[in-house]
DNA sequence: TCTAATTAGGATATTAATATGATAATGTCA
DNA sequence: TGACATTATCATATTAATATCCTAATTAGA
């Protein structure tokens, strides 16, 4: 369902998260902690820092935290730097759109399924992955 | 959320599904009408002959066939042959299991959403596909 | 028996995802 | 200023997915 990549990105991000507060998140201790390929890693940050989820420092001390606060960060926000969860209803058979004369009962039920892991996606938020906190869920 | 492969096999079941009782399709055939690389298609055939979705026959007149009725055939039956749609439930976070104590309500929430993904290919057939064809939605 | 049409299947090519390695740029601090 | 720890980035390697090419095996029919 996911790439590996963007696995990586959520347990990224739901590590920064645990440590905000603690200083800076290291790309080494992260990869450590998670084991996760350290040049790679570096990639996925670099690459959520592009993307506004995470703010980056670098020279000694450096590091990467939360761009803005858990609770304002959507796996969406995540995931979609790296796989496309199409928002966009997607015809099971791979055509962009159904043409809706020939869309059957099943294509609705497909919407239906796909549009709830969608919506998944885009109201967890990293706050509702950490231990103990289990709002809006 | 499917392959390229997984795709190109629903489409080639149901296109042989639309062509039961008109003699048997050939790969070539299907292949020009779904758009699909020929002899890329020939072994999604040969795959679902081997899984018991397809039956086959060599030489001339030769072709493909459905090995059971349409409304025998889940779409997990021919999607499982090139992707796996996890029917066992498996954590966001890409562990195998989610420790109990550790899961909170958004592991609950995924569990849901994608059991419901898992459920729909399991119960949705062939038939169902076909158009005209709307039991069981 | 020969030819043609077809599936079966091995070999290889191409492309994208994943991973590794090396170097440059930047900031901290002695 | 200079050493060092870090992110940024370029280059390359590996692996898996996708695609193509070619030949073998099988069958129908002339």
């Amino acid at each position: 369902m996911l790439s590996n990549t963007a696995e990586y990105a959520l347990r990224a991000v739901l590590y920064v998260a645990q440590h905000e507060g603690l200083g800076l998140v290291r790309v080494n201790e992260a990869a450590d902690a998670l084991d996760i390929p350290k040049n790679y890693l570096s990639k996925v940050f670099h690459e959520l820092a592009r993307g506004g989820v995470l703010e980056s420092s670098r020279g000694q001390h450096g590091g990467f935290r939360l761009a803005r606060p858990a609770g304002k960060i959507s796996l969406l926000n995540i995931v979609s730097r790296f796989d496309q969860i199409s928002e966009r209803r997607r015809c099971l058979l791979g055509k962009d759109r159904c043409s809706d004369h020939t869309a059957c009962l099943v294509h609705e039920r497909w919407k239906d399924v796909s549009e709830q892991v969608a919506t998944f996606f885009r109201v967890t938020t990293v706050a509702d992955l950490m231990d103990g906190v289990s709002s809006a869920a």
